[in-house]
DNA sequence: GTAGATGCAAATACTTTGCAAATGG
DNA sequence: CCATTTGCAAAGTATTTGCATCTAC
């Protein structure tokens, strides 16, 4: 009674949940941002996708972003440089960006203390809360006295 | 001795500062510029450029407000709706926004805390803090049990 | 006088869309 | 089946650029 099939991606249950029809190329669409650990572009989302299934167009690709995102399963990110970066919605501890001014790196990072004081700026502007976008950008340090790095999640692009 | 002379706008002094070349465009979309206390896209400039002086182009507009991004004299700004919003550069106290979700509508605030806050994880993470960007997305409260609004600086579009 | 700025239109970059053919539930 | 989705190419936006002409310094 086991069922033999390739493990529906993460993503993909998500689409699953909210009702969408699962064709090829969600599925594959799908897989790719489940995987991904970073924040690709459309255009990179449609290379990582061609290479598991040529049959996708960079079309389709937008399509989908942008019916995810309307989901809240996807989170359109803008790191400058024009283009819509995209990565998984995550659940309950947000994280912010970081990014490296002189390579473009960005690294992840949290901090409760951020979307506390936040919300606490948009009470008191008779606001109700809805979201919050950050980003930090900086320069690495050469000198490094302290080892320690916390919070700090990962670098990617 | 008095200099009789249509004053000079405060980005063009900035400009001249610079040591920018000023044509009669320049002159007229520092104006329009320095009399901004929105964030106007590159198509709203050009409009309020044209209302003070016909022998403007777009083309100009966009070049104009990227040199002057490159001097520092202006920043870019990105709330989303595909185009850059443009606002000259305040020199201590920094601003951050929030944007009414349901309209578009932003308005201005300050908060010491916050860029404290993100200096000091900048350096956690072992680099050094280079700016900051920080937009809040809300809703307007219904009821006002609190007429206190602190830290308001305006609400613009 | 001359390096740099401008206008215009064409080019680019990213994203969306119309339509006929394909497909998931 | 049939409502949806897809591919393709054309259309849309926002922005940049080539080039001849103009202009501030």
């Amino acid at each position: 009674m086991v069922k033999a099939q390739a493990a529906e991606s993460r993503i993909e249950q998500l689409c699953v949940e909210h009702g969408l029809k699962m064709t090829g190329q969600r599925r594959v669409i799908a897989r790719v941002l489940s995987e991904a650990d970073d924040h690709p572009d459309v255009e990179e989302l449609y290379r990582r996708a061609l290479s598991l299934d040529s049959r996708i167009s960079v079309a389709t690709v937008y399509r989908t972003v942008r019916l995810l995102e309307e989901k809240g399963i996807l989170e359109r990110r803008d790191f400058g440089g024009g283009r819509a970066r995209y990565e998984a919605t995550e659940h309950g501890h947000h994280h912010y960006h970081l990014i490296d001014v002189d390579n473009g790196r960005v690294i992840e990072f949290e901090d409760p203390e951020a979307e506390e004081l936040m919300r606490r700026m948009a009470d008191r502007l008779g606001f109700e809360f809805v979201s919050l976008r950050l980003e930090l950008f900086g320069k690495k340090k050469k000198q490094s006295a302290s080892a320690a790095t916390p919070h700090r999640k990962g670098e990617t692009t």
